[in-house]
RNA sequence: GGCGGGGUAGCCAAGUGGUAAGGUCGGGGUCUGCAAAACCUCUAUUCGCGGGUUCGAUUCCCGCCCCCGCCUCCA
């Protein structure tokens, strides 16, 4: 069964083949964070969107050549430092350092690149482009000083999001500054300098300013990785204008089409409204790990539902996401006790229903559909010992295989020494048939956080709701 | 108004022109000293509403309703 993804520019499932056919490799470019605040967890929605993208397409053994940009100039990062009264770099700092912690706790890859918009090879690159479509009147700079971009004069603006360009209309969210230009539409590439911006400016042929915002992303993309990209994504509010805009200074750049497959993301609701700064309705990924949840299973809560369907954010969610898995984790558990380090005696061809789900758009739900009754069939071999050690280590080998896309296996984590102190102290109170102190010694093992279960082989614990 | 996405059991969510995966919650059971886990079992005569096509539609067509988003901050 063919790779077949959503692109946004046809509306229609495609299959997928990267231009470098014969060499695999996928350019893909994702839009990152302005690091104004800590990213919340709807953004991260998208990034783990394009990390299951990834992580499929290099199962897939597509090799992924990965960028993704870092906003660290803009008007609300130059707002923020101003407020804090420092300059602009040491505000944004922490930021981008905090935005990687969460891309770890969340086991999302690392892109290849993660290019910022304040170096100053980025900037040059940014007013080459400019240049250039200055030179093809594609631009035009305006009484403001600031450069914008002559969207009458780019008749495919427009296709990406289906807008009729005499149909934009201003929703007042934004600054007018619609007397300077031409057309409501036209978007700024270069911003000319004024006060508010204090220190923050760079030299242009065009005077001082900054670099706009989409022009930023359509450098980066085309230094890095080429002018024509495999893959662009981002979320469904990236579409318009965002997108639309880099594909006009992109393609009039280069004349070449820019990006073959674009893929968008639903958003992250809250109480059924999209989560976003602007309405405070929003929890960074630090206020959800302060409820006590770890990074796989919100990780697990935000993949779990079809990237392309709007996905409401709920606590309800992330504990039906800590039982699924800890079902998967006991499942596991199971399968290495049983496996024994044996090999595996067959192939795991039995498990590629997982994969083709994937193949499918990215169809998590029915590839997980398909886990759990993987998981239920096997537990019943087992519960009847008609599984064996060698089944069990190809369940093992095949789980391994999928979870290179998942990644939500639980860390096995060591039993601290007071622990097994319980532990033992449980086991002994057990053989001596003490039922009431056996009892004690569970509650005290789970108001740490242990399980104690009996088996026929014994007692067992296990770390419950961990990372 | 234009352009999209969504509407399937308490909640989350696949899916197909032939009679509804899976997860989670809840009830019952096996197991257990009791539990837990696991397994078994029950929980949508029904897929937003109304028409149409069809032997048959949740799935195709037409119309409508509701929710959400985008229409120059936004993942």
């Amino acid at each position: 069964m063919p790779l077949r993804l959503f692109n946004t520019y046809s509306r229609t499932l495609e299959e997928f083949h990267p231009l470098d056919s014969a060499g695999r490799e996928v350019k893909m470019y994702t839009c990152g964070p302005t690091v104004y605040s800590h990213a919340h967890i709807g953004n991260f929605r998208a990034y783990l969107f394009e990390d299951l993208l990834q992580r499929h397409l290099e199962l897939r053994e597509f090799k992924v050549r990965r960028v993704m940009n870092i906003t660290d100039v803009d008007d609300k990062t130059i707002q923020g430092s101003r407020s804090a009264g420092i300059p602009l770099a040491e505000f944004t700092s922490p930021f981008k350092q905090a935005f990687f912690e969460d891309l770890d706790t969340l086991r999302i890859k690392r892109a290849d690149s993660f290019p910022e918009a304040t170096d100053a090879d980025q900037i040059a690159a940014m007013i080459e482009m400019i240049k250039t479509l200055m030179a093809r009147d594609l631009a035009y700079q305006a009484e403001d000083k600031s450069v914008y971009f002559r969207i009458n004069k780019f008749p495919a603006y427009g296709r990406l999001a289906h807008f009729d360009l005499s149909e934009l209309r201003s929703t007042g969210r934004v600054k007018s500054d619609e007397y300077d230009k031409e057309h409501v539409g036209d978007f700024a590439l270069w911003k000319a300098w004024d006060e508010e911006d204090g220190p923050v400016c760079w030299e242009s042929p065009w005077g001082p300013g900054r670099p706009g915002w989409h022009i930023e992303c359509s450098a980066m993309a085309t230094q890095l990785l080429g002018e024509q990209l495999d893959i662009h994504c981002g979320g469904v509010d990236n579409i318009f204008p965002h997108h639309e805009a880099e594909i006009a200074q992109t393609e009039g750049c280069t004349g070449k089409k820019f990006v073959r497959y674009w893929m968008h993301c639903a958003h992250l609701m809250v109480d059924g409204q999209k989560m976003s700064k602007s309405v405070g309705n929003f929890y960074t990924l630090r206020d959800v790990l302060a409820k006590g949840y770890s990074g796989r299973e919100v990780r697990y809560a935000l993949m779990r539902v079809h990237y392309r369907a709007p996905l409401n954010f709920t606590w309800e969610g992330m504990e039906e996401s800590r039982q699924a898995l800890g079902r998967i984790d006991d499942w596991l558990a199971r399968l290495r006790e049983k496996a024994n380090g044996a090999g595996a005696s067959q192939s795991t061809k039995q498990g590629e229903q997982f994969e083709e789900g994937l193949d499918d758009d990215l169809n998590i739900s029915a590839a997980l559909g398909f886990l759990f009754e993987t998981i239920r069939e096997t537990n019943r071999a087992l519960d009847l010992g008609s599984l064996d050690a060698g089944e069990a280590s190809a369940w093992l080998q095949w789980w391994e295989r999928i979870d290179r896309v998942l990644a939500i296996t639980g860390k096995e984590s060591a039993l601290p020494p007071e622990v097994a102190v319980l532990a033992e102290a449980r086991v002994q109170a057990r053989l001596a048939k003490d039922w009431r102190k056996s009892d004690e010694l569970r509650d005290e093992l789970a108001a740490r956080g242990w399980e104690a279960r009996d088996t026929k082989d014994g007692q067992k614990i296990t770390r419950r709701s961990g990372v």
